[in-house]
DNA sequence: CTGTAAGTGGGTAATTGTGGGGAAGTGGGG
DNA sequence: CCCCACTTCCCCACAATTACCCACTTACAG
């Protein structure tokens, strides 16, 4: 289960470090080999990263998908398109695409962040410009729950 | 069951002391590990830090929402983004992170409070300035009362 | 008044993040 | 076919942070 946000410095060459907390999972689930991909849902400009095993099934889900649907060949198209096989350096660091980094607008500052069976990638100031926005998103006056959240207990 | 408030201090590393009393029933029922992450409530910084056997049901709950609800995927970008797995170290403190500070705009004096299964932690002062709106949001005297609390026996 | 326990503050050593140098590999152009 | 330029990878070194430990002070109880 990952979890928890770094912040953390793309090097000159386009290299994140992955914070060493998580370098020991990645290791065993998945010989420190991941997928790197882009976010598809509109509006968020973020990277997804996979652990190899964890990419596996997501791969599947995307190549059930029926070709005549065109949200379907959207989502295709970006998540395997961009995608890319990686493995952790001597150092445990990952070095991004050219297009990757622009598509999620990453410039130095990034922040990676835990979400149980993969990571998201954002730019520092994208993150921080969005984090208003989710705490109104969660029982936000306007009334609205979505039926997903209805009763849950934290 | 963990009840009462305690007014501590944070040190000039970010560490909390977790009062006494309450050591020994963390040592028992999760070997003094415990998630801290943030509270995702609009309108609500605190912290939130559970015993890690509490946390295991929170974070499945969290994991089996939709990838494609915006709701609840603001949920888990707060809840999961933000926590931290921490233990007790030999005097009994914590280490908060410099994002679950910033969040719930901890400086020095924080309160601790017991929330029965988890605790909540606040900034003082913002503590106190919610004192007064919680009193008047239980049995306003516009009358209404939430039908989850109707009928209930204090 | 004294002894124990708890809260608080720092020092040190190990680990981690970051940056850069140089070798190895790849592709394009002469 | 060879050479050059550019990219990718691996390694080393420095700097900053973190974790662990010890010591002091305050509070409470015997």
């Amino acid at each position: 289960m990952f979890l928890g946000v770094s912040t953390l410095n793309l090097d000159a060459k386009g290299r994140v470090a992955i914070p060493a907390k998580h370098r020991e999972p990645l290791a065993d689930c998945c010989a420190s080999r991941v997928v790197v991909t882009v976010n598809p849902i509109a509006g968020e400009r973020c990277l997804w990263l996979y652990p190899e095993n964890e990419w596996r099934g997501v791969a599947r889900t995307l190549s059930r998908l029926t070709t005549m649907d065109r949200q379907a060949q959207a989502l295709r198209r970006l998540m395997i398109g961009f995608a890319s096989e990686l493995e952790l350096d001597g150092q445990g660091r990952i070095l991004l695409t050219n297009e990757q980094r622009e598509f999620a607008g990453l410039d130095k500052r990034v922040v990676l962040v835990g979400q149980v069976q993969k990571f998201e990638i954002w730019d520092e100031q994208t993150w921080s410009d969005n984090q208003a926005e989710w705490q109104a998103a969660v029982m936000s006056e306007d009334g609205g729950l979505s039926e997903a959240l209805e009763g849950i207990t934290l």
